[in-house]
DNA sequence: CACTTGTAGTTAACATGTGAATTACATCTT
DNA sequence: AAGATGTAATTCACATGTTAACTACAAGTG
């Protein structure tokens, strides 16, 4: 077997995927001044809750030492906050504030509307196919052990 | 329509993939002390012969002040050699060097076996639709203007 | 209780991602 | 030829990715 050609590699191919998509969203964050990370951030609070650093890292996809500075700067910015778990000292709770939550409001009628498009240039059947694909790949290489 | 959540998103989910296939090659990597982009740049140089940065950037998905970055480090290292082009002096050709094929070759097998593992236990067909999928998305997301 | 082991987070050091500004050349226009 | 415009590459500033080391705390073991 040939080693793949950079132009059909599945590393490449993802990277490049996920840069035509992230392209559409670059500038509405931008505008409000937050990183494709912090929003990620924002979005795995308000959908779940508070949570700990280290699931937030795992369901946001933010390697620890990230999300400590994030963390951090979010806090400044006061779209999170922090609350220390009682009877363990190293834990801390961590939370969407409401005016991280006033962002998702503002920003989700343009979020939505940016998914249309793609789904629209793509096609939405399509669409649901990687996506079933690319968690089925997550599956068979993520060992659940 | 909804915002998707967090764990049906285009966006993560290419993240994801693309970590857990990267998890694969990072040790291989790793012990030869280069970076996965230093590794894009000397296999894309290998595959299409000498080029000059801005191609170069393009086809190994790398940004411009990243790429200067690595070609200093590369040429440090004697991986890869750059002659500046007659009648251009903004312009220089960029070609990988014996040393720089050496270790493509050293590292051949095991990057074939990796491959394999993967299609192993994700599927050939299912890898190969997932390539033409990703190829299409990049596509459909890219206009050619 | 002292000691070991394990876990949550952080810090450090360096490479890359990202957008904006800048430099160095080329080319076009008049 | 001089000035305007365009292009290739670099530099800057800051955020994140990545690995390793480290701190703080918890829980198990003798």
């Amino acid at each position: 077997m040939l080693p793949p050609s950079t132009r059909r590699s599945l590393p490449m191919a993802l990277l490049r995927a996920r840069e035509v998509i992230m392209a559409h969203f670059r500038p509405m964050l931008a505008r409000h001044d937050i990183t494709e990370q912090q929003w990620r951030v924002l979005r795995v609070l308000a959908e779940t809750g508070p949570l700990e650093a280290t699931e937030l890292a795992n369901r946001a996809s933010i390697l620890p030492p990230s999300l400590t500075r994030i963390i951090k700067a979010m806090e400044e910015r006061e779209f999170i906050t922090r609350n220390k778990v009682k009877d363990d000292g190293r834990r801390a709770l961590l939370a969407i504030s409401p005016a991280g939550l006033a962002l998702i409001e503002e920003l989700s009628p343009e979020r939505v509307a940016i998914y249309e498009a793609i789904e629209k240039r793509y096609g939405a059947e399509e669409h649901e196919r990687l996506l079933d694909m690319l968690e089925s790949l997550i599956q068979s290489e993520s060992p659940i052990e």
